[in-house]
DNA sequence: TGAACGACTGTTAGCGTTAACATACCCAAT
DNA sequence: ATTGGGTATGTTAACGCTAACAGTCGTTCA
């Protein structure tokens, strides 16, 4: 008893007895055991954090903005990747519940009904984060994306663009793509337009792939004058593509892409892009665990509103 | 007993008794408590991955290879990262051991002495990755990268350049980068030549302080005509940087990256670079630490060889 | 003088599972 | 009828900690 309360600073020893236990637990190499002390304290300073995927850039970045909030206190991200796939969200977030964890931390609104109803029953704060299109099982950090693509597209509009093309992922089960797409071709409707073309893609290089696909659309369609790409990362490849080919951006073609990253930096051109804000999304549902977790009050819904940057590529 | 038997598949339940069993805990929503099981059967189906950075590209593909072989297995990995500090490492070593997970990699071979003295009295696998130029605790997986550097090196003399320079990370921690760079000087020694210039950065987008770092370094010796960057992303950098100067690529001046992403497939030119077999050296430690789990014999010591791509940034 | 208190250390039970063994039951073979 | 063997289920005691409570001892204060 005496050790345990040593090792976790808990209650009075004196510092004679601290000191003796001390360098005995570092001569011995001893490493407690916290499956042992999460049993019988019913408690885990574990957050389960599920995410899509972590080649994504934009994933670890949230990560990073999660991180740097638990850092403040004893809690611990663990993460857990499903590859976009609900079975696998179910499986994982199954295996990750039953470490009992402090909370959960999980990506999207659309869920199974099997993953909704255990995060219901899970009995711990559960924040969904990135989209906030929905209804949250509990609480919900993100931004609107039916209502970035919607503003994206009055800017391309308002800029005078009218044969806008869109590229993005095949996947039907990125659904905060599909959203965006949707805002999208709604706003432009408004004005009486449509997307001219569009043309997806998936698994390999995005950046190699969004070379591709820029010239397949512009050889499929040639009279383009705007190309809305659903991230960053295509974007910067058909970015690339125009500029060698010497076509004049944006007075020629338009470009925009999606998130922000910070690779873009680096590029000849600046992107146009919208800012989704990973990092304060991050710090925020972080924040609505540790306070859950101390019993205190807070929002539980926060809408972010993401940042439209003109960059070099969307005429003003 | 028998719901812990019907939900681990594990001896006889008759039938009808298996569907009671689970037809109740899914109406009650059961979720068993792993600590508990771990707990009892002393079996932890986790294994500790520890890396410096997820924001390396690096490491996620490692992270790939690991999960490739895992997935085929009931064991998980569980991630930690240290930010490339003894000191982060040390603690997160410490909390990840304090779970008893059933195997650990870990990246590296630079650790502290109680790190080191954690790893050897855990009595669980022990996979050292990334880097063999040194002594492991237990098993190790990955490529020299003093060879690597020195076969870079011996390319680019070969190649005909003299006035060479070196561009990388300032950390003083990364001892991968340093072994390549020593490796790399010693090489050049050998045919009576030295670095000509060298130009540190750290933090924020590598790809634009590729380019920063390439200008500044093309100022102060503008007569060098090949940069051997410490990494692609740099490299992309100071490769996008110099045809947007219109630099004749690679007659003036040559480049050399190191890594292999996948991201240089984008560029309009491919850059020089070294693939390290990142995501096999994922998948041969997550086969040790398969096969010891299992108590089969397996080879502890892998070497890899990197092998070189001269893209069309570097003269044959 | 002794009651009260604080500082420290010790004792006990229990956290929710599983390993190992025990029992109950049925059927077939003697 | 008895034995043996399988199938199906139950019982018990850990696993290594911590919460809660119970001492012990020396000091202070009325």
């Amino acid at each position: 008893m005496t050790v345990s309360r040593v090792l976790r600073n808990r209650g009075d020893v004196s510092a004679a007895t601290r000191e003796k236990v001390r360098e005995a637990a570092k001569r011995l190499g001893y490493v407690p055991n916290k499956i042992a002390g999460a049993l019988a304290s019913q408690r885990v300073n574990l957050v389960a954090v599920i995410i899509p995927s972590m080649s994504n850039m934009v994933f670890p970045e949230v990560m990073t903005g999660i991180s740097e909030v638990l850092d403040e206190t004893d809690l611990q991200p663990v993460v857990g990747i499903t590859n976009y796939s609900p079975e696998k969200e179910e499986e994982v977030l199954y295996e990750m519940l039953s470490w009992r964890p402090s909370g959960v931390i999980i990506a999207g609104i659309e869920h199974s009904d099997a993953a909704r109803a255990m995060l219901a029953n899970s009995g711990i704060p559960v924040v969904e984060i990135m989209d906030v299109d929905g209804t949250p099982v509990d609480a919900m950090v993100g931004i609107s994306h039916r209502r970035a693509g919607r503003k994206m597209a009055s800017a391309i509009v308002k800029a005078g663009y009218k044969r806008i093309a869109f590229l993005g992922t095949k996947m039907p089960l990125d659904h905060r793509a599909r959203k965006r797409f949707e805002g999208f071709t709604a706003e432009l409707a408004k004005s009486g337009l449509e997307i001219a073309d569009q043309e997806f893609y998936d698994g390999g290089s995005a950046l190699k792939k969004g070379r591709e696909m820029t010239q397949a659309i512009l050889e499929r369609t040639p009279d383009l004058d705007f190309l809305y790409f659903s991230n960053d990362m295509i974007g910067a490849g058909g970015l690339l593509y125009l500029l060698e080919k010497g076509v004049n951006v944006p007075g020629e073609i338009g470009l925009a892409g999606f998130n922000g990253v910070e690779l873009l930096q680096g590029l000849p051109r600046q992107l146009a892009t919208m800012n989704s804000g990973r990092d304060e999304i991050g710090h925020r549902a972080a924040e609505i665990i540790v306070a859950r977790v101390n019993g205190e009050e807070i929002d539980q819904i926060v809408e972010l509103s993401p940042k439209l940057a003109f960059g070099d590529t969307l005429k003003r």
